[in-house]
RNA sequence: GCGAUCGUGGCGAAGUGGUUAACGCAUUGGAUUGUGGCUCCAACAUUCGUGGGUUCGAUUCCCAUCGGUCGCCCCA
């Protein structure tokens, strides 16, 4: 028996409905926010994610679908969707027209990681992506639009967190004084400290082992190192989003796990009772350089993506999916050879007609046919039979009232316009 | 990459080293051959993720492997 790859998994059925009806809610909202929709390749040449998320980003170091085509080109299959967005928006100098360009992509992404509560190989990333602007304004625009689609949907239990980690100089020089910092104390701290010494120092600020360490605790403020410039940009954002009722607090040690970014960062938290709190449902913020540094022009950008699969398991939990269950307009029943023909015929007329029809395709009994009207929940059934046949008509029974007519065909599209 | 735990029919779920693997739901057939959704009766796992080993004998014990779930790391 086969099974699916690891990681991933199967739509069918509701499961599918809700993963569309999520796309159609999504996409309907961010098109209000001006964003128009780009889709991009699933695998892009490698290169361009070492580049944005950084040689040394665990996404590129552990966690990337790498393969060599027949080419012997490198390919990799997308584990975030930020730098094929840039890419494409480079590559078709879509800046050449306005000064503000707002993307939206939806699709699949691709991470090995060992799968766990709301983690998979294969998942969903619904983002956008703003270029043209360097605004405390817009920063705070792409925010509530993230916080209005989650609002659309029904989700309140998040939190915002935010921060600003600087431009790229204050940053570096950042990194370089907790490194100093932390280095000559590096020993009373725990093993993956040690590692993230190197390789990314801002995240042992993040540590959860050694949270309450007095060495963490009085380590130099990211808010030391940057320009007033910097600081002053963040106050701006912060107003912004307060007069706009968004709830949200600054988290000092929120760094985000790519290189790429500059100034505002941001995540939502889900906050809830079960395994599902604390985990990370939207990321994102703005990156100054990534733009430049593919060698376009200097435009700034900033965005931001969830996770689909995250957000059906927050609303399922929550139950606020609405009823997404397809009724049958009409289920036709066929009681003889003939009956079949004509009520194959007959359904295909009406599904012509914007109607859900639906026949039985094998029995020949009754009963069978109106267990079949049961499950698909028919809100009409039609009863074709040799008295039927004889006289030209259709017996028509409202599954609701139990009300039963006999009607003639021509007058079939009139009645269900009215009734249904 | 590291650690824990689990894997019985379409689904949920009991169970035991030994000739027929409970039960519930769903499904199918019948009671009821032109009117169903209730009720009643019947059928439905030569098999217990896969492979190997121990044993007279394994679904039950051991090993491996694949997968699920949950932590760490990291993140959506």
């Amino acid at each position: 028996m086969y099974q699916k790859v690891k990681g991933t998994l199967d739509f069918y059925d509701e499961s599918a409905i809700k993963y569309r009806y999520l796309e159609s809610v999504i996409s309907k909202v961010i098109k209000n926010y001006g964003y128009t929709e780009v889709i991009t390749p699933i695998f892009e040449n490698t290169e361009i994610f070492v580049r944005t998320s950084g040689e040394e980003s665990d996404i590129v170091t552990k966690e990337m679908y790498t393969f060599l085509d027949k080419g012997k080109r490198s390919i990799t299959l997308r584990p975030e969707g930020t730098a094929g967005v840039v890419r494409s928006f480079l590559e078709n100098k879509m800046y050449a027209n306005t000064t503000l360009t707002k993307l939206y992509y939806f699709g699949p992404m691709f991470r090995y990681e060992r799968p766990q509560t709301g983690r998979y190989r294969q998942f969903t990333q619904f983002g956008v992506e703003a270029f043209g602007a360097s605004s405390p304004l817009l920063d705070a625009d792409v925010i509530i639009s993230a916080y209005q689609i989650f609002k659309s949907l029904g989700i309140d239990n998040l939190k915002l967190k935010i921060n600003t980690i600087g431009d790229f100089t204050s940053r570096n020089n950042y990194v370089d004084v907790l490194q100093d910092y932390f280095r000559k104390d590096i020993d009373k701290l725990c093993s993956d400290c040690n590692n993230r010494l190197e390789k990314n120092p801002l995240r042992i600020l993040d540590c959860k082992i050694d949270s309450d360490n007095p060495i963490i605790k009085s380590a130099p403020k990211i808010s030391d190192s940057l320009t007033q410039e910097a600081k002053d940009y963040f106050k701006e954002v912060l107003k912004a989003l307060d007069y706009n009722n968004i709830n949200y607090f600054v988290d000092e040690n929120l760094v985000r796990g790519l290189d790429y970014y500059t100034d505002t960062v941001f995540e939502f938290i889900i906050e809830s009772d079960d395994n599902l709190n604390g985990l990370a449902i939207c990321g994102g913020g703005k990156y100054s350089d990534m733009v430049k540094s593919f060698g376009g022009p200097d435009i700034p950008g900033i965005g931001y993506a969830f996770g689909i699969e995250r957000v059906i398991s927050i609303m399922d939990q929550k139950g606020l999916f609405p009823n997404l269950d397809k009724a049958a307009d009409v289920v036709l029943i066929a009681l003889d050879e003939e009956s079949k023909l004509y009520s194959l015929n007959l359904a295909n007329k009406l599904r012509m007609n914007g109607y859900y029809a639906d026949i039985d395709y094998f029995n020949t009994t009754m009963k069978q046919q109106f267990k079949l009207s049961d499950r698909l929940n028919a809100k009409f059934i039609i009863i074709i039979g040799e008295e039927e046949l004889a006289n030209n008509s259709l017996t028509i029974k409202n599954t609701k009232t139990k009300e039963q007519i006999t009607i003639k065909e021509y007058m079939l599209l009139e009645y269900l316009k009215e009734k249904i």
